[in-house]
Parts: C-alpha cells; sequence; structure tokens
RNA sequence: GGCCCCAUCGUCUAGAGGACUAGGACGCCGGCCUCUCACGCCGGUAACACGGGUUCGAAUCCCGUUGGGGCUACCA
C-alpha cells in the first residue's frame, strides 16, 4: 500500500516547534518510503482560523523545506484541502450515518448538557452525554428539525471495548462506556474535529496517521467512526508533547517558539530540523548528531521514537546550528547574513559593491565562530570592528593591559614601525611592524601582542590580530556605513588617549 | 471526579533480563592549542523517581505509590 501521511495544522496562530516537530516527523516517513505528504487545513473553527496564519504557515513549511506533494497551495485529487470547503462531505456522511440509525439527532440545550456535566460530576463516574436524545424518534426529530429546531448529530457509542494500536505507544484497549455519544455535526451544520478528520484521513486514503499525543485519546473515538462508517482505519503513531525549561507544555512565554522567529533570529532550516528531529527521537551512534536531511531521512524509524515527552532545549539548538553554520561555504553564509549585515549597518543597504561583498565574507569568516545564530552577527561583529578609544582603553581588561609598565613604549613603537606612506596595511606590513618592534624594545609574546590589540581593537580579546588588520585596513576604505577608521588613526587616537588618561593621573 | 498515557545524568537520549563499573550528545568544569577571546582537540562531573514483587540474575517484566501530561466541549 502507497505511504500517505499527511500535516493537518489549524490556522489559530503561528506555526510552532511543536507542530513542526509532527510536520518533520511525517514528512520523514513520507520521504522514506518514498509516499507522499500532504499539507491539509483545519479551519473548521471559524472564530480562530485566520488566513494571514495559513500563508504564514505555507511561508515557514517552504523556508522549512518540508516540501509536500499534496495539498494546499499545490493541489491533488483529493482535494479540496481546506475543511471549510468540504462542508458538503461531511453533510453527506453525517445523514447517511443518520440514515442508517448509527447517528442521531441532539436537541439538548448547552444549559441541559451543564447541568446534566455537573449532576454527574457529583456522582464521581465519566462524565459525558448522558444519551438523553438517542431514544428520540428518528421521525420525530426530522420533523422538529425541518421546523427549525436547533440539534446537533451524535454518534451512536457501541457498547464493548476499542483496541488500538499505536506505531509508538503500542496497544491500548478502552471500554466505550467511557466515551461518551459525542458531537459530529453542531447545531450550525459544520463538522466537529473528529468527524471531519476521520473523513478527510479516509477520502484522502491516509494510511498513516502521525500527530501530537493529545490525539491519543481522541484516537478511540475515531476509530469508532471507521467502525460506523465500514471503513479500515489507518495506522496511528503518536508524538510526545515538546516541553518548555519548566516542564509545562511549551509555549510562548518561554521564548522563541514560533519558526518565524527563529528564522529572524537567524536560525538555519536545516539546523532547526536537526534538532528537532532528535527531540524524541535518536539516529544510530556512529554517524553522530549533526546530521543532514538526508542523513536523518535514512535512519529515521517512528518505531524509535520516544514515549516520554522531551524538553526544548535552547543551548543544544544553539550547538546543531553553530554547527550547521560552520559546515556552510564562505559565500553560502554571506548571502544568509546579508540581511543581518546590513541591519548592523556594516554593509550598505543597497548597490553592494563586489569589493564590498568580498571583504564582508572574509569579515564573516572571522566572526563565525562568535556566533550561535545569524542574528547574533549584528552584536558580534561592531564588537570586532568598533573602536572607541575613550571608553574601550577604560574597561578593565584593557585598562590592565595598558598598564603593563612596557605597554606604552610598544604602542609607540609599533606606530613607528607602519609604514609611513598612505597605503593600506597588508600583512606582509604587520608581521615587519611586530618584528621591528620585537627587535628594538626586545618584548616579546604577550607584552608585545596584548597592547598592540588593544591600541588597534581598544579590547583586550577578538579575531587574530594577523588577519583582522588587513581587514579593518580595507574595510576602513571602502566607504562603508560603518564608521571603519584605518589602523594607523587607531593607534593614535589610543596614544593620545593615553597621553591624556596619564595626565590627569599627574593631577 | 473518571479514563488513558508517560517516568535513565540539569537537558536530549542509548538500553528491548546477564555484554552495565549504565554508553553518547548538549551544558558545566579542567587541560591542550594560542598574543587574547572564540573555534578546535583531550579529559572530568553527573542518572535508572520511590516501594513491593517475579527471577539464579531487573534500568529492562508485573503491581502499587508519587510526580508529569492528555482526554472527558456544539476547541483542534
Amino acid at each position: 500500500m502507497m505511504t500517505r501521511v499527511r500535516f493537518a495544522p489549524s490556522p489559530t496562530g503561528l506555526l510552532h516547534v511543536g507542530n513542526v516537530r509532527t510536520a518533520l516527523f511525517n514528512w520523514l516517513v513520507a520521504k522514506k518510503q518514498r509516499g507522499s505528504f500532504i499539507l491539509r487545513v483545519e479551519d473548521t473553527d471559524r472564530e480562530r482560523s485566520e488566513s494571514r496564519f495559513e500563508e504564514q504557515l505555507i511561508d515557514d513549511l517552504r523556508w522549512l523545506g518540508l516540501d509536500w506533494d499534496e495539498g494546499i497551495g499545490k493541489g491533488g485529487a483529493f482535494g479540496p484541502y481546506r475543511q471549510t470547503e468540504r462542508f458538503e462531505l461531511y453533510q453527506r456522511f453525517a445523514r447517511q450515518l443518520l440514515a442508517e440509525g448509527r447517528a442521531y439527532y441532539c436537541f439538548c440545550t448547552p444549559e441541559q448538557l451543564e447541568a446534566d456535566r455537573r449532576a454527574q460530576q457529583a456522582a464521581g463516574g465519566p462524565i459525558h452525554y448522558s444519551g438523553r436524545c438517542r431514544t428520540v424518534d428518528p421521525d420525530e426529530a426530522c420533523r422538529r428539525v425541518e421546523g427549525g429546531e436547533a440539534a446537533t448529530i451524535r454518534l451512536r457509542i457501541r457498547p464493548g471495548s476499542v483496541h488500538q494500536h499505536d506505531l509508538v505507544f503500542g496497544d491500548i484497549v478502552v471500554e466505550t462506556s467511557e466515551i461518551g455519544d459525542f458531537v459530529l455535526l453542531r447545531s450550525d451544520g459544520s463538522a466537529q474535529y473528529n468527524f471531519a478528520c476521520v473523513i478527510d484521513d479516509a477520502l484522502m486514503r491516509i494510511s498513516h496517521v502521525i500527530r501530537g499525543e493529545g490525539h491519543l485519546s481522541n484516537t478511540p473515538r475515531q476509530l469508532l467512526l471507521y467502525e460506523s462508517l465500514g471503513w479500515e482505519p489507518p495506522a496511528y503513531a503518536h508524538l510526545s508533547t515538546i516541553l518548555g525549561p519548566d516542564g509545562t507544555k511549551l509555549s510562548k512565554r518561554h521564548g522563541a517558539t514560533s519558526i518565524a522567529e527563529f528564522r529572524e533570529a537567524g536560525y538555519l532550516p536545516e539546523a532547526l530540523l536537526n534538532y528537532l528531529s532528535l527531540l524524541g527521537w535518536s539516529p544510530t551512534e556512529e554517524k553522530g548528531e549533526i546530521l543532514t536531511r538526508e542523513q536523518i531521512i535514512e535512519d529515521f524509524d517512528l518505531g524509535r521514537v520516544q514515549l516520554s515527552p522531551a524538553t526544548f532545549d535552547f543551548d543544544k539548538l544553539n550547538w546543531v546550528n553553530r554547527t550547521h553554520l560552520r559546515e556552510l561555504s564562505s559565500q553560502a553564509l554571506l548571502s544568509l547574513a546579508l540581511p543581518y549585515l546590513i541591519d548592523a549597518r556594516v554593509l550598505p543597504a543597497t548597490a553592494v559593491s563586489s569589493a564590498q561583498s568580498a571583504w564582508a565574507e572574509r569579515l564573516l569568516v572571522l566572526s563565525a565562530n562568535y556566533v550561535d545564530k545569524l542574528s547574533d552577527l549584528t552584536r558580534v561583529i561592531p564588537e570586532i570592528l568598533g573602536f572607541a578609544p575613550d571608553c574601550d582603553l577604560k574597561n578593565p581588561e584593557s585598562a590592565a593591559i595598558l598598564a603593563q609598565p612596557t605597554a606604552v613604549e610598544v604602542i609607540t613603537a609599533f606606530r613607528e614601525a607602519l609604514p609611513t606612506d598612505d597605503r593600506p596595511l597588508t600583512f606582509d606590513d604587520y608581521r615587519d611592524a611586530v618584528l621591528g618592534v620585537k627587535e628594538r624594545t626586545g618584548i616579546k609574546g604577550k607584552l608585545l601582542f596584548h597592547p598592540i590589540r588593544v591600541a588597534v581593537t581598544g579590547r583586550s580579546s577578538g579575531p587574530e590580530l594577523d588577519r583582522l588588520i588587513p581587514l579593518i585596513e580595507e574595510g576602513s576604505r571602502l566607504g562603508l556605513p560603518f564608521p571603519l577608521i584605518g589602523v594607523r588613526d587607531r593607534v593614535d587616537a589610543a596614544i593620545r588617549a593615553i597621553g591624556e588618561s596619564g595626565d590627569e593621573e599627574e593631577e
């Protein structure tokens, strides 16, 4: 049998990492079995569903690379794929069940139902529909409905038990006495979730229903529906919930949880997917945990999915992202980082010259080791390139280095050793200057390099100087929006600043 | 309340009765590399929720307790 799986989100909010993990596992099964992945939108809750969420959802899925073979935005032989467009279908099958006596009209008012629940609660047994309208004569019920009386349609639950087999949770048996005659069609004619879901899954020939654990208890209801309809149910696999760091269900208050936020923060889609694949599933050990989509597909197995809920860990996600980031070529990195570079005013918003982009590519190679995600660039790059002698030199680490007895001597000698003409310093210029200082002063190692670093960058730490200095030099002549001053000016400013603060101390 | 599901280092997990002195990864700590930070490499820390069984033998099977989660809607 052809493997057909589906992802069926409700467009009632932004796509969430928990939903994406469900989508991912469906997608993995489809890819692995060379089956079809179907995108269906469950928008029967008209109050909360919005078309902008549907658009965003499609956008997010595309960005993630979770491509679907059939469904919204794609078409297919089993459409429509939006539940609000499938109303007649639900009506038809509800009428069929009604005609067969497997379902019945219910005229109970919300007040009555509420009173029933309260009474059952007090009695201490299961709380569900009392079955009051079960025995209403069908002909009379039809007359009342035709007369305009509001009615829902409920499924008549048979006695006995329901056996469900779950691909991850195993076998579960539930007594139908625990299940009330639930609503199929609401009084406004719209389909209730379980009903729409079953009709759609069956009609769309879904072979495996892979969804969140929250639906585990809905499954017996759906199985009963398949039984009433005389249809063969699909295979089921339920996925445990993703929790926030405090052990409660992951939600907005745990920080970024929507895909849109992760995208904006500069996480790589392949990294996010890789991390999500590790929640509740584990690859065969030898390959490690950093995997490409293809490797995950190859290795994936629903049978090895964890039953207990997993906690979302931003630290590990960051590690996965960092690792994927490092595997990118510098060109790929540049094209992905461009918006962030523009945002940090490192590059102009328009008309980036080829010299500027070649320079930016080298800058990114130096910066990449300092970021977890691309948006970190907007903080890290100004730290690397920025130079404000007045305040930078006063920070404790820099000040400590400048306080070394030989610091001023090294800096002055370094300045004098720099070529006197105006051309940009190259790596060789820098190396020769350092060698010159070393020879003249006899100072080496930390005592030599630290003061130079502080004089050039204002900071006690950062990327290797022999790569940073040529980069600063070239950058300073590129007409960038970022105020990048050349190395000679930096050292001059540093010497001035040291002199002034020295004067102050003498006063 | 009733029913269902879950339970291994702080976190993600390996583990399907003896190969477990419980393995890996993130984090954390330490070392190496190095002008510095970061990267990288090497090492270390740390767990079978609890109580009963079953068995020659239990992380693994059974029961209970505790703790989490879900369903019990004219939400999905």
